[in-house]
DNA sequence: TCAAGTTTGTGAATGTGAGCACAAGCACTA
DNA sequence: TAGTGCTTGTGCTCACATTCACAAACTTGA
């Protein structure tokens, strides 16, 4: 194996991989060919060998991959070994189950601060978080929590992006279906979900 | 203009620009330039200009693009405007989240139906929605429904899609974290809310 | 030790989209 | 009508990602 840049595409399958990993893992398997692998997340076994190559040899040819090596790897890779921690901004309907959400954890992640401005919700608890004032926000950096998710009306997402990055947070999960700007050091998706509704007609068969 | 293939990567731009042309609509204007709806969307104006152009000659060189007109091709590209009802099944924590969600009217979407296993929430009305019996999946194509979103645990994710195909829906919008196997003629697009939190620290600078 | 059967890793071909630069088209003014 | 300023549409190039095919590496069984 040689030094590649990893390529984005590679970086968006990487946590489909860690997700088959962990099934395989659940089911007391302790090696899995990337066929097999391919078969449980839906990409081919030359584009998982190939996606794999990128950052090494995992591999053992005739026998498969190190399930536990592997999954480790690609958490490094992903930096889910040192980023565990999130912050919900906006604990609105969306924002609410997002906090109920059972999914992060696949990933290591969990959220562990909510934010909001109504003050009927402050103090309350949901899932096991207490929800704050925004203004809370500005010691998140200090409580190690450096990725936010917001989940706030579209006319309020820049300004809580701001607010955000004033405070040092480097990552955004962005639910408002606008723009967001941000500075290059902070890095924002934005995922706006009716959206992803929207494309689907394109693609149904007419009649 | 000649004939070409609208790539995929377009497709998924174009309910960005519906979104920035409609926010532009409001303010009263008739008239856009690419420029304009580039800074307004955060895609570059060469890039908006050339997915246009896959779909024909819209602008006027020195004026710009007729919005309304614009906004009336996209929707018949995305066939927005024939496809317009969605069915929810899974009222759960993010369904009952998806049924509060107003961003679907952006594009003329809209959740008209609701479907749960659970006898408790079976009759019960949410966001003005009526919760249905599961078996209620089967009248949906009688109900001109072809669209459905997918909000149930991951292990009766398959069948809950099964289910729909049975019934003839021609699209699914599928919030579980898993693979779903569905024939070539019915388009699954999955949304890992999850997943997209998880390649976030990848891009997050080492601080 | 050898042969047969698996499975990996990767070079090369193919396909696809991003990015750029600019000619051509249109409005507006004089 | 001619000149100026703005905006579109697109041909071209480059970068990146997918796809394929196969040599090399390993296991297993005899």
């Amino acid at each position: 194996m040689r030094y590649h840049k990893i390529p984005d595409e590679t970086v968006r399958r990487l946590p489909i991989y860690l997700r088959g990993l962990m099934f395989s893992a659940e089911k007391g398997n302790e090696h899995i060919s990337s066929q097999s692998l391919a078969a449980s997340v839906g990409v081919h076994s030359w584009q998982i060998r190939k996606d794999f190559s990128y950052f090494g040899d995992f591999g053992t040819p005739g026998v498969g991959y190190n399930i536990g090596k592997l999954a480790r790897e690609i958490q490094r890779i992903l930096r889910l070994d040192v980023i565990k921690r999130a912050a919900l901004v906006g604990v609105g309907d969306l924002g609410s189950a997002l906090l109920a959400y059972p999914g992060f954890g696949a990933y290591g992640l969990d959220i562990v601060a909510a934010f909001d401005t109504d003050p009927q919700k402050i103090g309350r608890t949901i899932s096991g978080v207490a929800i704050e004032d925004v203004s809370g926000i500005n010691s998140l950096v200090q409580r190690g929590i450096f990725l936010a998710i917001v989940a706030v009306p579209r006319q309020v997402a820049q300004q809580t992006v701001d607010r955000l990055v004033a405070a040092g947070i480097k990552g955004v999960l962005n639910f408002a279906p606008c723009k967001v700007e941000a500075p290059k050091r902070v890095k924002v998706i934005t995922l706006d979900i009716a959206m992803e509704l929207a494309r689907l007609p394109y693609y149904m068969p007419v009649s």
